[in-house]
DNA sequence: TTGGTACTTGGCAAACTTTCCAAGCATGAA
DNA sequence: TTCATGCTTGGAAAGTTTGCCAAGTACCAA
């Protein structure tokens, strides 16, 4: 039994921050078409920005922020940059997510 | 071909509102937290806000907004209400997540 | 009906989000 | 260097979230 706090087995709050941060990530519908269509391979901000019907800019913020929960890569080529996904399996949280509408749904 | 909206195949922000608010939702680490204990059983609001450790007032509408996004069903009992998973699957999200962070981790 | 326990609601302040516009930086081409 | 293109950053307005406290409702027991 060593001394850190994992020795302890009561959860609390500040264990899910890094879980709750990429809920938040997942909590625009914006960001969520944006994941969805990197789904389908890399794109750059201007496809992205022309895709949700936003200013580039708003774009530019979103595509920070799941960038920062570690959801998405950046990779300049030439002038543009282009977004993938870091891991393909985030889409497997929407399936869950269908799953769970199906169950929980009636 | 009909002409309502599911012909075209274009996604918008729109068909995301769903699941951006079930996202939602699991953003907040109290709330996380209070998923997470429900997965071993119904428990009332006076053992929630123990273990979360805010004001009562707070868990309650923490309670409410998990079960506005159809996460937990209420059910009172004498003077006490026992909040329940609607679905246990919605722990399933968390083990993608785990998923996610291993294969998106290095 | 009076009182206690268990929970929710209303109201508020502080902090954060979402969006736009304008201005800035980075790259490649002329 | 100068310019255009593609993207990011700063700042501001409007809206949302998170927390607490105080007051309200619902049930049970005496």
């Amino acid at each position: 039994m060593n001394i850190t706090r994992k020795a302890s087995k009561r959860k609390k709050p500040a264990d899910f921050r890094q879980a709750a941060n990429v809920f938040k990530a997942l909590s625009n519908p914006n960001r969520l078409l944006i994941v969805d269509a990197l789904g389908g391979g890399e794109k750059c901000v201007a496809d992205l920005t022309e895709l949700v019907g936003l200013d580039m800019s708003t774009v530019s913020s979103h595509l920070a922020v799941l960038r920062n929960a570690g959801i998405l890569l950046d990779e300049r080529r030439g002038t543009k940059i282009f977004y993938a996904l870091k891991s393909p399996c985030v889409l497997k949280i929407f399936c869950c997510l269908d799953e769970f509408h199906a169950n929980a749904g009636e």
